[in-house]
DNA sequence: GTTAGGGTT
């Protein structure tokens, strides 16, 4: 009976369907704009060739230098093929800024600008609507949207822009658009890369034994000049490259280099914050002495560089010639404008993540020849451009020719939970271009496993679901559900949001003491993870009490980047929402549909005590929340300034925590980082005692000493609990009998029975000492001191005649009866 | 005694 209403419903819903979408077709194709292309874009000449292979092929690969208008064209050109009428033509970013502005950009040339016909979508702010055709965003918001989309059938077609970064969501979108592809003969795709890495992709996406087409876009640059200057050739006495190596005065030497070939401004790699602080001092003292300390301007850039300090690079005031000195932010992520020279040191901080120890290294290591010819590139845009490589051309040829994609540099616990709460499959089944190592999977399984988000047979739990489906690292997600399990959800919220987004506490590299003074009253003598309650306490108070311009002003008087500040929030409210609506934050069998789950958060619960922040009680439950997630960061201190953390890893307190003076006994860490030595960053202290009932499934027991007690009637031993080799409980007594009953009931009757110390009821033990001790009596009168019942025999009899299960003295007593 | 750079339902 059911079943026949649902069919006759089914027919009468689905031409209303059809209509319904044909209506949508129609109208969205009424509203496209003419189009047009800028001719002097390198791009636009292959137009005609472009939308030819989009009718034949269904991806087709780019590859475009900066400057050839491929970003800006090419979803037009996928517009006039007469894509983005059913769906809308997609388009991903690796960048929040980058997303916005492009979309801009398109929308201005199309002259839709103040409609959503051309729309983005990024974290925090979705600009499009049913009448969007042309959709930017982060290609991570691409990644959500598979979740419920899993054809991603929003979409005509989807431009992958930026693929040579091979970031961990580009690589994983690669997999899982050429499952799309199979499944969807009509969707188009297209892949762009600036470097020259094409062939992979291509052969990735074959189809039917044929690679995908590539069109080569030339750049709108100028020609750059390489020029080679190894240490050997500034310093004539070195023997080699490390011989009396100062990078200071080898980049003055490119410096010079270049300076001599005209003005213009220079833009210099180097691989951290600390080389820019002491390379950039070197150079200003240079100048200072030739004279023309007034003649340049010595601009540091990297990321964590305080707003108002990047506005120097990006608004240029004066005529004097700009040295800028820049980590790889440089490289992809920040354009400085009007650069002629490029000197490269050619090195960089890479993340390795050390599956083994659980660390993630950051060395600074030779970068690939593509970024070197992407460094040099950055000079190019205006002019002709002079690049000097602080290496030799031998060097330079025998590099790696890509960099690493980070898919093979990270921890896989997220990307695998992924390809599981997705149902894809094993990750070793899916299509990554590059798979990750055996031993990357199985750790990144570990770490699931750690979390309790897969079981011992590596299937998704409750728990792994539902990690699945928040918008966090699996750690920080697992903290929050332990938090709601605890009921510390509103301090959990903030401190596992502070934790998503990047530190706002500044440093500027001349103002440390002052920062470092500032900082100060927010640092929590116990945990840093209050000192995060603290900042936030403080900020909110702030902000409820002035204005905005007026609450910038006071985060740039703390140190505090007002951006990153709201960044937090951001975070931390979409956090809250996600708890506050049931789906893909309760228990399933708990989701039940229909019912209402509405549930509120508040604010956290601060103490009365300004400097504790929290009470000692709730102290306690949040780093026990915390802990669900940071197991594996769990350290004991050793001698001098050392602890010891998961697998005997040696470690060191960041000298910024607020914890590093106490040097609590036993900590957890937020995160392990080596760089010049393995550090515990975001560092709390926490009791042994708090983690055993959160790590069950990891922890591994020994036991020791087994002894006998007369006066408790009972074996004993010490039992040792292990995490990860740290001794989370030593000396532990316990009985014997559950856990070793032979053993036990061996004891009882060696020292309790056979020597008859052991105090006790039973009627036969009684009797058999009242008669043992008749014929000792006996024995002695008589003299014949071969009648005496010894230990050894008393010990033979009993053991022959007590049942195995009688191991202590009440079950003895129970036996007797 | 002090970290390269991005991103998310």
């Amino acid at each position: 009976m059911a079943a026949i209403e649902l069919s006759s419903l089914h027919h009468k819903i689905l031409p209303l369907f059809r209509v319904e979408r044909l209506t949508v077709v129609a109208s969205r194709s009424v509203s496209i704009p003419p189009i047009e292309y800028p001719a002097e874009l390198p791009i636009t000449a292959h137009r005609q060739s472009l939308l030819q292979l989009v009718a034949e092929h269904r991806v087709i690969i780019v590859c475009g230098e900066t400057g050839s208008g491929k970003s800006t064209q090419l979803p037009k050109i996928l517009l006039e093929s007469g894509l983005g009428r059913r769906g809308m033509i997609g388009h991903t970013q690796p960048r929040r800024l980058a997303a916005r502005s492009i979309a801009a950009r398109i929308a201005e040339e199309l002259g839709t600008t103040g409609d959503s016909r051309v729309g983005y979508k990024i974290r925090f702010g979705d600009q499009t609507s049913s009448e969007t055709l042309i959709k930017l965003m982060t290609d991570g918001i691409l990644l959500a949207e598979t979740q419920s989309d899993r054809d991603l059938r929003d979409y005509d077609a989807l431009i992958i822009d930026e693929a040579h970064e091979r970031s961990l969501n580009i690589d994983f979108l690669l997999g899982y658009l050429l499952r799309v592809i199979e499944r969807r003969p009509e969707f188009r795709l297209i892949i762009t890369s600036a470097t020259i890495d094409a062939q992979r992709f291509a052969e990735h996406f074959s189809i039917q034994g044929n690679p995908a087409p590539i069109v080569m876009v030339e750049g709108r640059g100028y020609p750059v000049d390489i020029r080679y200057l190894p240490w050997t050739d500034v310093n004539r006495d070195a023997e080699d490259e490390d011989d009396n190596y100062d990078l200071g005065q080898h980049v003055i030497a490119g410096i010079d280099n270049v300076c001599r070939s005209g003005g213009g401004d220079v833009l210099v790699f180097l691989p951290t914050e600390r080389d820019i602080r002491e390379v950039s001092h070197q150079t200003a003292g240079h100048f200072k002495r030739l004279g023309l300390a007034t003649r340049v301007d010595v601009l540091p850039l990297y990321a964590r560089l305080p707003q108002a300090e990047q506005q120097r690079i990006f608004h240029p005031t004066g005529d004097r010639r700009r040295i800028v000195f820049a980590t790889n932010v440089a490289e992809s992520s920040l354009t400085v404008p009007g650069i002629r020279y490029v000197v490269d040191a050619g090195t960089a901080r890479i993340s390795r993540y050390s599956p083994r120890s659980r660390v993630q290294r950051l060395p600074i290591e030779a970068v690939s020849r593509a970024s070197c010819d992407q460094r040099a590139g950055r000079c190019g845009r205006v002019a002709p451009g002079i690049c000097v490589r602080l290496y030799s051309q031998e060097d330079y040829e025998n590099r790696e020719a890509f960099t690493t994609p980070e898919i093979r540099r990270t921890n896989l616990a997220s990307v695998i939970l992924q390809t599981l709460t997705l149902r894809l499959g094993s990750i070793d089944q899916f299509p990554l271009i590059d798979p990750p190592r055996p031993d990357a999977i199985r750790q990144g399984y570990r770490t699931l496993r750690e979390l309790g988000a897969v079981d011992d047979h590596d299937q998704l739990t409750d728990i792994g679901r539902r990690l699945g489906r928040m918008p966090v690292d699996p750690r920080v997600g697992r903290m929050i559900l332990a938090a709601d399990e605890f009921g510390v959800l509103p301090e959990v919220l903030v401190i596992a949001a502070a934790i998503e987004v990047q530190d706002p506490r500044e440093r500027p590299q001349d103002k440390r003491q002052a920062a470092d003074e500032a900082h100060e009253k927010f640092q929590h003598p116990r945990s840093d993870f209050l000192s995060f309650l603290k900042l936030w306490r403080f900020y909110q108070q702030q902000r409820e009490s002035v204005s905005h311009s007026k609450l910038d002003r006071i985060c740039r008087g703390n140190f505090l980047s007002p951006q990153r500040m709201r960044e937090w929030c951001d975070v931390y409210r979409q956090l809250r929402e996600m708890v506050v609506q049931s789906p893909p934050w309760l228990p399933e069998q708990k989701s039940a549909p229909g019912r209402a789950q509405r549930r509120q958060v508040g604010a956290p619960r601060f103490s009365e005590n300004e400097d504790e922040v929290i009470d000692a009680g709730r102290y306690t439950t949040i780093h026990q929340a915390l802990l669900t997630g940071l197991l594996s960061g769990v350290a004991l201190a050793g001698d001098k300034n050392e602890y010891t953390g998961a697998g005997g890893l040696k470690l060191f307190l960041w000298p910024g925590s607020g914890v590093f003076a106490a040097k609590p006994k036993w900590i957890v860490a937020g995160e392990l980082v080596e760089t010049t030595r393995q550090y515990a960053r975001t560092v709390a202290a926490v009791q042994p005692e708090w983690i055993e009932p959160l790590a069950e499934h990891l922890v591994k027991k020994s036991y020791s000493d087994p002894h006998w007690s007369n006066k408790s009637g009972g074996a004993f031993c010490y039992q040792q609990v292990s995490l990860f080799g740290l001794p989370i409980v030593t000396r532990r007594r316990l009985a014997l009998s559950p856990l070793d009953p032979a053993t036990a009931r061996q004891l009882m009757i060696d020292e309790g029975l056979a020597n008859d110390e052991m105090p006790t009821t039973a009627r036969s033990v009684r009797f058999n000492r009242q008669l043992v001790a008749l014929i000792a009596e006996l024995a002695a009168k008589t003299r014949r001191r071969e009648y005496v019942i010894d230990p050894y025999n008393i010990r033979n009899f009993y053991a022959s005649r007590l049942p195995d299960f009688v191991c202590d003295r009440v079950r003895l007593e129970k036996y007797d009866k």
